[in-house]
DNA sequence: TACCTTTTGTGAAGGTTTTCACAAACTCGT
DNA sequence: ACGAGTTTGTGAAAACCTTCACAAAAGGTA
C-alpha cells in the first residue's frame, strides 16, 4: 500500500486485502494498543512500522539451514526469505561430499560445528530440511546449542522442551486438506471458506 | 500403530500421539459417526480405513505441477508426496528451454497444453510453484480448465471463484510466526502451546 | 451368570473468538 | 466555527470450540 502511494487506510480495506472482516481487524489491533484515527483510518507507514515491531520483524534474523539436499537447496535459493528479513547465513549437513562446498558464497559445514557456528553468528532460528528419520536427532542438538525457534520441513512430529518454538510445514498434509475439502459432498463441518467483508 | 502390531487403541493414546486431549479425539470422531467399542477403544485397522475414506485419501490423486524451477524440482523429488498418495503426473512451465525435457520420465510441457492435459489425466489438484507475479494468471487458467484444488507456494494472495479450494503455504510467513513467538516478552495472547493430554 | 473394570459417546458447562452496534473522536467543506 | 459524514475503539451479544463428567456398553473373570 505504501508503494501504491496510499497514506491512510481503513479497517474495511485492510480486511478486504487479508480476507477477514473490518471488526476483526480493529479488535486484533486493539489488543496491542491504539493505532488509528477516528474518521480517517490508519496511517499506512506508522501502522506498518508498529506491526513490524510487534511481530519482531524490525530486526534481520540470521538463519541456519540444516540439510543441504534438494529441499535445502530450494530454500536457499528462495529469494522471498531474504526479502522478508531472513538470511541464511550458514548451511550444515552430514554428508562429507557436501561439506566444504559453497552455495553462493556460503560454506556448507559439518553438522558437528553446529555449536560453534550458532554462537559465533548469534543464530536463534533454524530451518530443518533433513530426512524425517534424522529430524529428531538434529533438533535435539540444535536445542542443546541454544536454538530458540525451528521451522521444520521434515514430516516428523518433534519433541522440544518448553521455551522452544516449533513450526511444522508438511506439504503432503496440506494436500490432504485439499483432498478432504474436495471430497466433502454437501455441507460438512469444516468447509473451506473464502470470506469477504461486510460492515455498514 | 498398525506396523507396531497394535490392533486396538484408546482415545487417550491417540491423543498423546497427535498432541491433543482424549475428549477432543472422541468429539471429533463422533462428528463423523461412531467408530469405537466401549471398554476397548478403536480397532486400529478399521479406524484407519474409515479416516482415509473421510479425508478422501482412499484414492490416488494425480497432481499437476506448475512451474519447473527450483521449488518445482524440489517438490517433484520429494518422496513423501507419492508415499502419501499424491503423484505428480505432469509438469507445466512457460520457459521454452525447459519444455520437452523430462524429469524421471515425466515430460515438461508448455503451460498452453494445460486444458488438454488436465482433461486427459483427469487432474483435479495442482501444485503452483511459479513466481508470485505470475501466480494469479496461472491460477485463472487452471480454474478455467476445471481444476478444483490448488496448493499455492507462491507468496501471493489468490482470487478464485467459489467451489475452488486454495491452500497457501508461505515459508517466510511461517518464519514470521516464529519471530513473533520469540519476541513475545512475558505473556501475550497467542503464545505457542505444546499441549499434553490429561484425562482421568 | 453376576460383578468389576475399562472406555466410549455425548449432553452440559465453561471458555474463547467473532460479530454487532454505537458513542466518541476525528476530518473536511463551507 | 459549525455541521455533516466517516471511522475508530469497545462493551455486549452471539457463535463457536473445548473440557468435564457420567450413563451406557462392552470385555474379562470367577
Amino acid at each position: 500500500m505504501e508503494e501504491e502511494g496510499a497514506t491512510t487506510v481503513s479497517s474495511r480495506v485492510l480486511a478486504q486485502r487479508v480476507g477477514t472482516t473490518a471488526a476483526q481487524v480493529r479488535k486484533d489491533l486493539s489488543l496491542f494498543g491504539t493505532f488509528g484515527t477516528r474518521g480517517l483510518g490508519y496511517e499506512v507507514r506508522s501502522l506498518r512500522e508498529r506491526l513490524r515491531e510487534i511481530l519482531g520483524l524490525a530486526q534481520e534474523w540470521p538463519i541456519a539451514l540444516i540439510g543441504a539436499g534438494r529441499i535445502g537447496s530450494a530454500l536457499f535459493e528462495y529469494p522471498n526469505l531474504r526479502r522478508r528479513g531472513f538470511e541464511i547465513v550458514t548451511i550444515l549437513d552430514r554428508d562429507p561430499r557436501k561439506i566444504g562446498r559453497s552455495w553462493d558464497g556460503v560454506r556448507i559445514r559439518s553438522i558437528d560445528e553446529v555449536g560453534e557456528v550458532i554462537e559465533r553468528l548469534r543464530i536463534k532460528v533454524a530451518l530443518v530440511a533433513v530426512p524425517a528419520s534424522e529430524a529428531q536427532g538434529v533438533v535435539d542438538r540444535l536445542v542443546g546449542c541454544g536454538i530458540r525457534g525451528i521451522l521444520n520441513l521434515a514430516p516428523a512430529r518433534l519433541r522440544v522442551p518448553d521455551g522452544v518454538t516449533v513450526n511444522e510445514v508438511d506439504l503432503a498434509l496440506e494436500l490432504e486438506v485439499i483432498s478432504y475439502a474436495l471430497g466433502a459432498r454437501g455441507t460438512v463441518p469444516g468447509e473451506i471458506r473464502q470470506d469477504v467483508t461486510s460492515d455498514p
